[in-house]
DNA sequence: AATATAAGTCAATAAAACTGACTAAACCTC
DNA sequence: GAGGTTTAGTCAGTTTTATTGACTTATATT
């Protein structure tokens, strides 16, 4: 039998979504103060990490994975913009579509808020082989589909 | 030099931070739906599972993991013990201390939760090996600390 | 031409978290 | 045992994040 296996058994599996909340709290509280003295908050730092990692998201697309309606977003996407930390350009195939992309301004402040959050990780690589942090990555990529 | 390790680039830190994001956000969001027709928020649903996972966890220890205020935190608190979910008992050894259980209900309740939410991890892990399941734990866990 | 999709908007409300000031009890240290 | 520290809790006001529901506009699809 398939629970058998004890890597598939409830109990691991509780373990793991604890460890994912603890994980994500963890990261993302790391650049609280970075973000503070910019007058920017938690929700201003998911949209960044996502544009700067795809740049050209859609605002679709940004809703379906942080799971908000869009009346949410758009008041963190109009500070944004204000702020001059992202663009919008429409799309050139689907015209009704807006791509969103980080400015100049944008990506330098991406890369400040990466750099005060990317030791946690960083260490945790470290101590760990290129397997594991391939596996890691692999069983990750799985959870989200 | 470090950085030749392809899997210490700052671009696999910046994936990982993304992949985190998106793994909690869409494990928690899972069971949005349960939570909703029981008159709960996503807060208390943090709560639960740190209590279920860890019982006896004291205030300050959840403080620290959810890293948000006391008073924050009492208001979802008082939520719980007033739907006799969660009871609080005097420690034995410090006085001062509180220790948090999950009452009857609550565990019935945080079964109810972590069934909407399990089938994610657990079809990721069947797609995995034990070994890439064990790794995969360990990363995390260095990556909380 | 009718329908669907992508994005945006207005208005009101609710949920989650914050700041700051303060209390009470139990514990620790000198 | 007096003074300081830690743990938990409280009151009041505010800010941030997200929601519901109703609607508009432009473009694309059938």
């Amino acid at each position: 039998m398939l629970k058998d296996f004890l890597y598939l058994k409830e109990k691991n599996l509780k373990d793991v979504i604890e460890l994912l909340l603890k994980a994500y709290t963890s990261s993302f509280s790391d650049s609280e103060q970075n973000l503070k003295k910019r007058s920017l908050g938690k929700a201003h730092h998911r949209l960044i990490v996502l544009i700067d990692n795809n740049p050209g998201i859609k605002v679709t697309e940004i809703l379906n994975i942080l799971k908000i309606t869009k009346q949410s977003l758009n008041r963190v996407l109009q500070d944004l913009i204000q702020k001059d930390i992202i663009t919008q350009a429409k799309a050139e195939k689907d015209k009704r579509e807006k791509k969103i992309f980080l400015t100049e301004k944008g990506k330098e402040l991406s890369l400040s808020l990466f750099n005060s959050q990317k030791l946690r990780v960083l260490n945790a690589f470290k101590k760990s082989s290129p397997d594991e942090v391939l596996y890691f990555k692999n069983v990750l990529k799985r959870i989200i589909e």
